[in-house]
DNA sequence: AATGACATTTCATTATATGAAATGAAATGC
DNA sequence: GCATTTCATTTCATATAATGAAATGTCATT
């Protein structure tokens, strides 16, 4: 009984290195504490001796991933997370190419606008221009959306890759509110809507009470690239919303395609 | 970025984990660059063998700090980075306590409003509210801003903690622009100055043509907890801003500080 | 002073990361 | 259509480098 297939049924060997990925997991442990977290701490939670743990905060902290709070000792994470996370949002193309634009969108509409884009299977906010009317949850540059439960995400399903498009109505649809559509069914019947009239929406989908607008951008392959939307509780933007605003979104996409075109 | 120097004379062991050390640095690396890089490129910048950085950026794809190309098989920085640096930035206090008062702040004055927390030696960006007219540089949420060169840092020269101002007035001051402030007297004076009259001003000394208007918020203990600003082209804030604007900035901050002590 | 709660360091032990070279896979050139 | 180049990926023997238990240092609090 050789059962020597390296790949057939389980994963003996991860084929990676046990020490990063001890650091890292004390990395997200730590961000994910609200509160700086002491040395036995971190490494009862993480099944490991304080030596190692210890020598790896202090590599860590070299690094600026972490940083130890000068009375206590105690460990947080640091704030050079925040300087990569920018860093890496500026690299989106979409990002510096739409600013104007997104002014613009703000200043005729009145609500919040925003961007995203989607990698891989993660669909991530990259900008936020608020509003009038403040607007927090969800949208915040770094925040991840659900392709099925918002109207990014539908723009995405719509004009993105077909795979993705498959594999995520063919996954699990979580509910976020008792409006999101959580049917296989309905929301490919949804995504071909969106698809035929360029734009989405998704009314109380992911928070009851808040409508979002979203419509794509292309670049000059006519790849997208990204999505644009306003967002603003329902009173603002109805389910059905005004032909007006609609004109703005979609208009403003276009523009900003157009504008992404001549970066050939 | 500079992380380390192998501390010629003093200790012959840095005391830490060269494993991560190295991956760190491939993190580091990854981020710099502005397109993915193959893993050759990456072995070579850092002096390693393909195998050993390859195994690293398994588990680095693994924890979601680093990302294939689909096609060409290349690495680059993940998006994780971006979701860290948001979850980061929430911890802080003042960002959710500030929210209304900065709509309010940038609605009375139309332009863009921004808030610092400085933490160890560094001094950061929590948030932006685009005002009516766009600002970009050196106001996104993670950029470092000096000390020495903006209305944040001179608030949290005169505000903060003394040892950091000593630090900083001693210390090499870079000049950014023709009047940014680089001698140790000149900056130290300016800081006793805004002591005094509790706002600070930054014309031109960060980037020619803007001004900021700076204010402090202090927690129940009368801690300095962050910094308020608004930010615009010096034409509409000018070197000495109108009494007007100085009412809104301070009383906004003052509003924030008194949200914050109820918070014991 | 004595205690406790913590971060830090030491040190022997071996588990584990390592690099050279082989392999596989996919473009590119002739 | 075959040879060549350029990658990422895997293998494997070896020694480096990470590891945990326990000792030490440090700073409050009693």
């Amino acid at each position: 009984m050789s059962t020597d297939l390296p790949k057939a049924a389980g994963k003996p060997a991860p084929a990676g290195t046990s020490t990063l990925d001890l650091a890292l997991h004390a990395v997200d442990y730590l961000v994910q504490q609200s509160r700086p977290a002491s040395l036995a701490q971190i490494a009862e939670a993480l099944s490991a001796s304080k030596a190692t743990i210890y020598r790896h905060l202090v590599t860590l902290q070299r690094h600026g991933f972490v940083r130890q709070e000068a009375e206590t000792g105690r460990y947080e994470a640091g704030i050079k997370l925040m300087m990569l996370g920018e860093a890496l949002r500026q690299r989106f193309d979409i990002v510096s190419a739409a600013r104007e634009e997104l002014m613009t969108l703000r200043d005729h509409t009145g609500q919040a606008v925003t961007v995203c884009a989607a990698i891989d299977d993660e669909l991530i906010v990259l900008e936020l221009i608020q509003g009038r009317t403040l607007i927090e949850f969800s949208t915040r540059p770094g925040t991840r959306l659900a392709f099925h439960a918002s109207a990014h995400g539908k723009i995405w399903l719509a004009f993105g890759s077909q795979e993705r498009t498959a594999a995520i109505a063919n996954g699990p649809l979580e509910a976020w509110t008792p409006a999101t559509i959580i049917s296989t069914q309905a929301l490919l019947a949804e995504v071909e809507a969106v698809r035929k009239r360029g734009w989405a929406t998704a009314p109380n989908e992911v928070i009851t009470g808040v409508n979002t607008l979203a419509a794509p951008v292309f670049d000059h392959r006519k790849i997208l690239v990204g999505s644009i939307a306003i967002v603003g509780a329902t009173q603002f933007i109805p389910p059905v919303p005004d032909p007006e605003q609609i004109r703005e979104v979609v208009g403003s996409a276009e523009r900003i395609s157009r504008g992404l075109s001549w970066q050939g």
